[in-house]
RNA sequence: GCCCGGAUGGUGAAAUCGGCAGACACAGCGGACUUAAAAUCCGCAGACCGCAAGGUCAUGGGGGUUCAAGUCCCCCUCCGGGCACCA
């Protein structure tokens, strides 16, 4: 063997000459984190981070994001799969223009030039994007594509313009998405309270896919429960049937109130029938009784102010009766028709039977204002008592006083008396849905502009308000597009889009009739550009199309997607109806983007949210500065695991530092050893140590990534390996760890830590004599015969209280390990003068003796 | 109100299938090296009692199942998140 040459001299680790380094000669090569002809027969693997909105710096959150999406994508192309790992830039949005107003600067300046700086810093990160595929959505050469979706959608009728009631943030002087409203305030702007506005908007008719959208959850196995749950809730599919009530003795034509209900079953419970103060047949009755107008209106103003306050549920019931009255259609029975404040326009039908011994809302309006109250449902097996009302249980519940349907069940009922209404036609079964169609019109200046022109000399047909509608709409031919933001634009909070004060934008020809046309001034949503972005990925330099199908659907689904949950309800809602779109327009195969969905946990500094209000931000700029962007972004994935939130300490970030100069101390110093290819000898026992712990080592992180993903474990194990190489350092100083064995860990160990750690595994790399690049380099297998144990330590309780620990061969039978506990000096002292119950020996885990 | 998470040392956490609770770190304490400090290395460390050997108590609280419970079952408290007069 050759004598050890110890070097005392041994660079120290300094991650500020060795990233830069590295970072230099990966940004010379842009085939090294480019994916690979389809052709390849690898398996393909697409893995995506959520693109960051380019606010001009990361922040935590972004890092630990990226760090699991990062670790992910290079140990794929390491076990040797086709990896398509993008990056790009939601660009579109307010922070822009606020920008613009307080700076000077012009949104897409400013946009672009924090773009750029982010870019660099995700590359000082050493993130292994592609940065041929990099997609920025306030480009023409994207957004061109979000207008050619919109024509294709407005061709199909899922595009459509109504006045509606929309949401108003004052601070963004926009319209919101119903999904941007949080607790009645925006989602930009926690402490300003939305508005409620009569406009017209364009919408996209999400509501098409409602069911599917519903349905899809329960097959999503590799998307977090969590994030499927908040979207059922959202989505609020609710099962139920429509029941239509006649108005009696109508002086004009027949009057029909159609009542939703999920509980068909209790509606010879019902006694009286409550409209929401918007229905229209509240607003006829009220016409010629001007005390009713009033009430009606009191109620009205109540809804809007409890709406915006975002809190519905507040509102004291109230309501007022009408005089007038409605049949039943299931018995005949008079019906006193109210007004209540509670009976919400938009959900259902804004009308409701009112059933009080078995609603809790209709039991406390009743008891309120002294309505009848009928119990027509009992529980199955009849009790001495009736139970107290209302009796709100529907399982091991029978039918009472319920005519022909008495003594069936809740739900047997349910269906039959759904049939019933229908072959009498007087309703039907239904489902309704919480989730309404998706509002992008917005007032803003720095977004995608609506490839849409209202023609003056208004094409007939077409429906409008003259002030906002001069004349019909006119969607522009495919050729038109894109139509251009233009760039000087006043930016103002003035109110109004701001593209109406550009002349030269506003003015255009019908392409219809040649006539003068006015152009749309809303721009769309910017949640409409990150609705598809990851498809114009796997094409980002088309200029033809979207993207090419053929492309998209190698790649789609995506394997692993990863972000905040924050976006549960938004981006992740409207990216599957997209999806739903493309697909049903030909474009894609898939019926979902993602196949898996992972969503990381809040990075928090002293016990909150990172944020600048709270002053609590630590820059990762100042981070790799002090420690290096491997220590940085190791420190992420060490903490915690990845789906529960980060404390972020300072003082850790510097323990992972030390810990990579104790990795790079020992390689740099034994990589003489490293770089030979020794001849593979029977091991010693030392050496067999150190190969178990390998092995180990191998095995545990292989299995983290496949599935728990606690990398957090993943890199304890990292470490202890590293600890047991260092207390070894004496034997392999002299001469007593084979240059075999010593290559075969420190090549390893640096392969092991290539997913965390990169630039210093890529040094490392190099200095172990390893060919290539690490980073697809095979990822090491474990041997199960190296990493077996040749004896095991077995507890021994005694009345389940450990008394001792013994050591076994490995693989001993349980009767050579009772054996061996019983013959133990200690449990035999333990046992003294009593008896044994039992002995209970579960082979290779512990060994219990039950005693009395 | 309904639905999803979560609660373990001074701190972040580990225990993946019911089998030694606290791996791996951070902070702390002690020591080596140093004129000194930093860096590095070695060691100690759940709480309580005890000089020690050892013992007792400990995974938010209370019950239960089991030879054995952080882990399973029932009830409760607190924290985070989602939905909510949704008929």
């Amino acid at each position: 063997m050759a004598e050890i040459v110890k070097s005392e001299s041994e660079g120290r680790y300094t991650p500020a000459e060795i990233e830069p380094k590295w970072q230099a000669r990966w940004d010379s090569d842009p085939t090294l984190y480019a994916a690979e002809a389809h052709e390849i027969g690898k398996p393909k693997f697409y893995c995506i981070e959520m693109l960051p909105y380019p606010s001009g710096q990361l922040h935590m959150g972004h890092v630990r994001n990226y760090a699991i999406g990062d670790a992910l994508a290079r140990f794929m192309w390491m076990r040797g799969a086709n990896v398509l790992h993008p990056m790009g830039w939601d660009a579109f949005g307010l922070p822009a223009e606020n920008a613009a107003l307080k700076n000077n600067t012009p949104p897409a300046e400013w946009t672009l030039a924090n773009i750029a700086a982010m870019r660099q810093q995700m590359r000082r990160m050493g993130l292994s994007y592609d940065w041929a595929t990099e997609v920025t959505t306030c480009l023409p050469e994207y957004y061109r594509w979000n207008q050619w979706f919109f024509l294709q959608m407005f061709k199909a009728g899922l595009a459509y313009r109504k006045k509606s009631k929309v949401n108003w943030c004052s601070e963004c002087q926009t319209v919101l998405a119903n999904e941007q409203v949080i607790d009645g305030k925006c989602w930009r702007h926690d402490d300003t309270l939305v508005e409620q506005r009569d406009l017209t908007q364009w919408f996209l008719r999400i509501t098409k896919y409602a069911d599917e959208l519903q349905s899809g959850l329960d097959k999503m196995e590799g998307w977090p429960e969590k994030v499927r749950t908040m979207q059922r809730n959202w989505i609020g599919r609710s099962e139920g049937t429509l029941v239509d009530f006649v108005v009696a003795a109508s002086e004009q034509s027949v009057q029909k109130i159609i009542v939703f209900t999920t509980r068909v079953d209790t509606i010879f419970g019902a006694t009286s029938i409550q409209l929401s103060p918007e229905h229209p047949i509240a607003k006829s009755f009220a016409e010629n009784n001007p005390v009713l107008a009033g009430q009606i209106e009191e109620m009205l103003a109540q809804q809007k102010a409890a709406r915006e306050a975002g809190d519905l549920g507040a509102i004291e019931k109230h309501g007022v009766p009408t005089g007038k009255f409605a049949i039943s259609p299931f018995n005949g029975e008079l019906l006193p028709i109210w007004v209540a404040n509670y009976i919400l326009s938009d959900y259902g039908t804004g009308a409701i039977m009112s059933v009080p011994a078995h609603d809790e809302r209709d039991f406390e309006f009743a008891t309120k204002y002294g309505l009848t109250v009928r119990r027509v449902i009992a529980p199955k097996k009849a009790t001495d008592e009736a139970p107290t009302l209302p009796f709100v249980e529907k399982d091991d519940a029978v039918l009472v006083n319920s005519g022909q349907w008495t003594g069936e069940s809740c739900a047997e009922a349910q269906k039959h008396m759904a049939a019933f209404a229908k072959k009498n036609k007087f309703g039907m079964a239904t489902t309704t849905y919480r989730l309404k169609d998706w509002g992008v019109s917005r007032q803003r200046y720095w977004g995608t502009p609506i490839p849409m022109v209202y023609c003056t000399n208004g094409h007939a047909g077409v429906e409008g308000n003259a002030a906002v509608d001069p004349g019909g709409v006119v969607a522009l031919p495919e050729s038109a597009l894109p139509v251009l933001l233009p760039a000087q634009v006043e930016i103002t909070q003035k109110g109004g889009s701001p593209l109406g004060r550009v002349e030269d934008f506003v003015n255009t020809t019908c392409p219809v009739c040649g006539g003068p046309a006015l152009r749309e001034t809303d721009t769309m949503d910017t949640f409409v550009d990150s609705s598809w972005y990851f498809y114009r990925y796997t094409d980002a330099k088309n200029s033809a199309a979207p993207f090419d199908s053929a492309k998209a659907n190698y790649w789609f689904p995506i394997d692993q997607y990863i972000g905040g949950v924050e976006h549960a309800i938004l981006h992740l809602i409207y990216s599957r109806f997209w999806t739903k779109v493309m697909r049903d327009l030909g474009l894609i195969n898939n019926d979902e983007p993602a196949a898996r969905l992972f969503t990381q946990g809040m990075v928090i500094k002293d016990g909150a949210k990172m944020s600048k209000s709270k002053g609590n931000v630590v820059s990762p700029d100042l981070m790799i500065e002090r420690y290096g962007a491997d220590a940085t972004r190791m420190y992420a994935l060490f903490a915690a695991p990845p789906d529960r939130d980060l404390e972020w300490l300072e003082e850790g970030v510097g323990g992972i530092s030390r810990f990579l100069g104790r990795v790079y101390r020992l390689t740099t110093k034994f990589s003489e050893f490293a770089r030979q290819q020794g001849s593979e000898t029977v091991p010693n026992a030392a050496e067999a140590k150190l190969l178990r712990t390998l092995h180990q080592t191998i095995a545990k992180i292989t299995e983290d990534f496949s599935g728990r993903w606690h990398f957090n474990t993943s890199i304890a194990a990292i470490m202890i390996l590293v600890n047991e190489i260092a207390a070894a350092e004496t034997l392999m100083d002299e001469g007593k760890i084979s240059g075999a064995v010593i290559a075969e860990i420190f090549r390893s160990l640096t392969q092991l830590l290539a997913p965390f750690a990169p630039f210093l595994a890529a040094e490392l790399w190099e200095t172990v004599g390893g060919e290539g690049v690490v980073f697809r380099a095979a990822w090491p297998v474990a041997n199960a015969e190296l990493a077996r144990e040749a004896e095991m330590e077995i507890p021994v309780q005694c009345n389940g209280k450990l008394v001792t620990v013994i050591s076994v061969p490995a693989g001993s039978d349980s009767a050579t390990i009772q054996a061996a506990a019983l013959a133990d000096a200690k449990v035999a002292a333990k046992m003294e003068a009593k008896t044994v119950v039992k002995v209970i020996v579960v082979p290779g885990k512990l060994v219990n003796i039950v005693v009395k």
